[in-house]
This record gives C-alpha cells, structure tokens and sequence, in this order.
DNA sequence: CTGGTCAACTGTTTGGACCAGCTCTTGCCA
DNA sequence: TGGCAAGAGCTGGTCCAAACAGTTGACCAG
C-alpha cells in the first residue's frame, strides 16, 4: 500500500535524482560515447531529457567536475575530458558493477597489484617508523586474525582492519587514502571473489611472520614477506613470461 | 573599470560560491573544526551564515559526500566522517595550499614517496608488458626530455609526460588514476620546489638508461633505477636510521 | 512505564526567474 | 568585396519560494 508512484513508472528508484544524473552521464563518458573534448547536452536539456530539475543536473555537474571527467565553462558548454589523463584513484570506487562485466576483471587485478606494491612499501615504511605501541598493536591484531573465524568474509574484513594499521604505521598519508580508495572500491569485498584470495587469507602464519618482522624493526624482511603474502592474490606475478603486445591500458 | 562589486564586498571572490563553501567545510573536516560523527550545520543555516543560496551549499555538501568527507542522512543530520578511514587519494589534489603550511611540506614527501614505489613497479610492468610501440615511444621520449631547455620547469612537464608513458605502458589502470591524483596534487609543479628534485631531473643519462633497459625488457634492472631516480626527491630514501616513535599519520 | 501520535526538524525536489559570460550571426562601414 | 563590430541567443551561475519526504523527539493516552 506504500505510494510508489515513481517505482511504478520504472523510470528512477529512490537513489537520489542526482546521484543517478550522475551515474549515467559517468558512463556515458568513460565508455567514451562522449569522447573526450566532446561536449554534453546543456543542463536544462539534460534535465528535460532525464525529466529532473535542473538543480538535480547541476548537483551530477559538480560531481563529475569534481572527478575531473568535465570541464565547465560559463557562457560555453561543459566539455568531456580524457578521464586516463585526468581521473583520480577514487575512480575505481564505483566503476566496479556499472560498466560491462568484461572489463571489471581487468580493474579488480590492477587493484590488487596496486595493494600489492603498496602494501609491501607500507610494512617496510612501518618496521622503520612506527612507534612501539603501534608495532605492538598489529601483533595483538595479527592474533586476532587468526582467531577469526574460517569464513572467509569474516577474515577479509579482519585482515582489511591489520593493513589499516600496518599502512597508518608507516607514516605516509597518500599510502593511507590510497588504501581507502581501493577498499571502498575495487577491492571492496562485494568485488573480489574471496575465493580468489583464499591463499592469502587462510595462511594465518604468514601474517604471524609478518608482525613478527615489523615487531622487530626487520624492515627488509617485512617488504619481503609482505610482497609475497599480497602477491598470492595478483595472478601473474612470481612467472612473468606473459607479454602482451597489445595496446596498453586497455579502453574501458 | 571591471564592476567588481562582490570584490569590494570582501565577502566572497569570482569563483564560484560552491566551491568556496565546499573548501570551508573540507578545512572544517580536515582541521578537525567538526569532528568525525560530527554534526555539519543544517544546509538552511550554512546558506544563511555564507549568506548564500542554499542550492549552492548543497552542490558544496554533494561533493563533500562523493571525498567521502561526510554522510548525507534524509531526515537526519549530516555528519562528518573519519577522512583518515574513508576519504580517497583525491583528498591530495586540494589539500596543498589550503591548510597550514606546517602539514603541506609532509603531504608532499608522502606524495613523492609514494611515486617513487609505483613508478618503480610501473617501469619493471612496463617493460614486461609494454608493446614494441609504446616501448620505443618511451626511448624516444627519453630524448625529447633530454634535449628539454636547461629549465627546470620544462624538465618537470617533460619528466611528467615521460613517465606517463611507462605507467601507460605497464598497463595498470589504478597506477595511471592513482599517478593523475599526484600530478594533478600534491606533484604539482606548483607545489613542489624543483630544486628539490634538480638531482633526479638534471640527470638527463639515467633517464636515458632506464629507457633502454625498458626498451630491451629488462624488468629487473628497469625496477632498480627507476626506483634509484624517484628515491632522489625522497629524502631519507636510502639511509633510514630515523625512528620516529610518535603517532603514525600525523593530525593534519 | 509503555505505546503510539504528532509536530518540528532534517535533506530532496521542483518551478520559475534573472544575472554573467561566451559564440555566432548579422549587418554596417571602409 | 573584405573586415570588423554590435547584438541576439545560447551557455552556465545564482537566487527566491514552495512543497515533498524521511527522522527525531516530545508529548499524551493507556
């Protein structure tokens, strides 16, 4: 008996106006029907041709020029840019499940490779800067890691908690956001088939071994423990022979 | 004769009114001023003290929410978030310049920290998997850069343009996205005083060595001087006996 | 004390109007 | 005929006013 007069319609659901105004001129734009240099509708054709407000346009209009995927020019008319030239990491955030299903694979892997190098430099960071009581607290947590219980989302969520405190130990702030960018997005456990990383969560020891390091100011052996336990989740990383000659990142 | 009116006001200048209230309330976040599960003001009241429309707090309080920075409830309040859990590397594309001149100096040396390992890992990708073309562009490249003025400035924008080129060519898109958010922030050639990395950009030779070893697929040796260019502009790259025992991640 | 009801918040969406700046057409002048 | 300048008609930027839709909390009946 609710009023679900716009369900109904099928046309939008109860997301924000502005937030699917924002969705779909998104992807209208990374799947390059607007190419970069191209210009979108005006706003009040957009908001005709969404049947919104204008003022929800406008909202999607600061949101993508804040993702620097437009560029906005009073008097003229808002522009496409070329997203692989200007688009930052939180790109990644919400591009998983809203383009096709090909290319999200290709996304989920450069993100775990991105982890992997980050989070190998983090635990080297961490073993040399971090203070006592923050080394201290990723072996208490590494323990409650292997407490976790066998499901594998219950230790996905437990070990995403151990880096957060391995990358807050190393001091560096962008290794921080970008952390945050990859597990609010391509990492996010909805994306990755736990499955895929079973290798990695189940070997409790591993992560054991790798507080132990950073326990002990052993900053050479933490990058290397640390770039083997990531590694096991990167396919490809150890047997390097593939070479792809083709184009390089690959259009979305 | 410009009819500079609202200049005179001294209120607000010519850039647009959202984006001066989303800076406000981003420095209100970031500072600390609205602590995490905070409670921003009601949009009525922030136009009102801004002496704005409310239209553009709002367009303001939606980019806020895309960073991450806070939660958007209908019916309830909006409320800051924990930005060290949530907000994404974009937070370092605006962050320099805006806060106290004390943080940015450490923002920047995390920024080119983290350059140094993702270029590192994007050279020794790219030499795997970069084609034939892109990898005799990056040769090619390498001597544009070489033939650059003797101006730092021109070296910066050619170095940025060359090591596109590898992070391209190692096929990775979150390290493309994840190098825009540098370039675009906290690498900004405004930014970062270019002495500070005249040892790395005068070095026009070891550019040129890393461009062969790439061009000849040599991954390993590819990784060992990129990582050896970028870790010039790091201070404290090589000799990491500092151990400071105070709290990871410093309050910004 | 418990339960539901309602008023007073909050953000969401709408409509219309006007200002400011760019562009392209139009039409005058040399 | 060529060139340039005025202007009409776009574009985004800002504002006002109102209604809609959830949440919260106080208030009152049981």
């Amino acid at each position: 008996m609710t009023s679900s007069r716009a369900a109904e319609a099928g046309a939008l659901r109860r997301e924000p106006l502005s937030d699917q105004v924002f969705t779909r001129l998104r992807d209208l734009i990374l799947t390059g029907a607007i190419p970069p240099g191209g210009a979108l509708p005006a706003e009040r054709e957009l908001a005709a041709d969404y049947g919104v407000n204008r003022h929800a346009v406008r909202e999607a209009v600061k949101r993508l020029q804040q993702s620097r995927l437009i560029e906005v020019f009073q008097g003229g008319r808002t522009r496409a840019l070329d997203w692989r030239r200007t688009a930052g990491l939180d790109l990644v955030v919400d591009v998983p499940g809203t383009l096709d299903a090909v290319t999200v694979p290709g996304v989920v892997h450069d993100a775990l490779e991105m982890r992997a190098c980050i989070g190998a430099d983090a635990a080297r960071l961490c073993a040399l800067r971090a203070g006592d009581e923050a080394r201290a607290e990723i072996v208490a947590q590494a323990e409650a890691f292997a407490r976790s219980g066998p499901d594998l989302t219950d230790l996905g969520v437990a070990d995403v908690a151990w880096w957060r405190l391995i990358v807050e130990g190393s001091g560096n702030l962008a290794y921080l956001l970008a952390f945050n960018s990859l597990v609010h997005g391509a990492i996010a456990m909805e994306q990755v088939p736990v499955d895929l990383r079973s290798a990695e969560l189940l070997d409790v020891e591993a992560h054991r071994a790798l507080a132990e390091r950073i326990e002990r100011r052993d900053a050479a052996q933490a990058e290397r423990l640390a770039r083997e336990l990531l590694g096991r989740s990167v396919p490809g990383t150890a047997d390097q022979a593939t070479t792809n000659d083709q184009a390089a990142v690959a259009p979305i």
